[in-house]
DNA sequence: AACATATTGACATTCCCTGACCAATTGGTA
DNA sequence: TACCAATTGGTCAGGGAATGTCAATATGTT
């Protein structure tokens, strides 16, 4: 059931975690996918942005290329330019979760916090504008304690397993 | 008897007692039991809510799926008897903080989990209620990333930390 | 009858993917 | 130099595929 783009995502980070670099060619990739050239635009534009800790480079014409560079920084400036700069004053919540998914993958949080970080920001906990603030922190904070509860309860699956 | 939801909810239980975890497409279940596809929702909604022990996550979009996630009650029956009994529909802060302090106390969660939910559940960032899902959600993220470089500016300190 | 529960269908929202068209770079040729 | 053809990547509108929401209707219960 898993999607194109996420195979293309996943190729894309394992060759990232060799090299902090990586040059291709868009046709070239979107041959060995069997999709339209398009559709690697369309999987950098979601899924490697600068918000995300990622920085890309193309050239068009003969000996064109694509190259991703991954953006390294330390956990506590990651952390600050997320709060600074990254996160306007509205975020959706596929945006949030990305984020806190990069968040997990540097390392920067555990995977327990990351499944907090999720629970907060969900849509399903957000309120209804009528609701007054005490009902809305109700909803979070049980489906806080309800992810942990449900990591806790599979402690024993892969160390660093997937969100 | 109204049968129809109380099928599904046996399938989809049935399913649950050999994995803690189902993924399923909404249609296929829909098609399998000949009815609307809005009615897995209506059965998700009334037979599989956090407090009957069930987390749910979806995703729409091709390649969308709904995963539901059972808890282990006994495991984490504390947990379960927090979000079922001590917390009511509405919550104020101070009753969540030191409820939280609790958890931390008891060793259920970490202190940087613990940090992370005073800062989800803080009045600061409650809504004022005419403000829109987005806006409500980038301050609780905000304040959650605070909240732990916070934390990890001071990796150094006691081990048992204040809060 | 009145109330609670169940079911449907129309519509909204989100994510994925393609194809047509556009833009830039290179190399060749007059 | 001037121009053209070939070769790359970029952009955008649109359609398809999936879930979410909600009001209306049907069904069951007391």
């Amino acid at each position: 059931m898993s999607i194109l783009s996420d195979h293309i995502e996943a190729f894309i980070k394992s060759m990232l975690e060799e090299m902090a670099q990586v040059e291709m060619q868009r046709g070239e990739l979107a041959r060995r996918f069997g999709c339209a050239p398009s559709q690697i635009n369309y999987v950098l534009s979601t899924r490697f942005t600068p918000n995300l800790g990622y920085y890309i480079e193309s050239k068009r014409g003969g000996g064109g290329y694509i190259r991703i560079m991954r953006i390294d920084m330390n956990k506590d400036a990651y952390v600050m330019e997320l709060v600074n700069e990254v996160i306007a004053e509205s975020l959706r919540e596929q945006q949030a979760r990305s984020l806190i998914a990069q968040l997990y993958e540097k390392r920067a949080v555990t995977l327990g916090e990351a499944r907090l970080m999720m629970a907060a920001i969900s849509d399903k906990v957000l309120p209804a504008p009528q609701e007054n603030r005490d009902a809305v922190r109700a909803g979070i904070l049980k489906n806080m304690l309800l992810a942990l509860a449900n990591e806790m309860s599979r402690k024993e699956a892969t160390e660093h397993g997937t969100m």
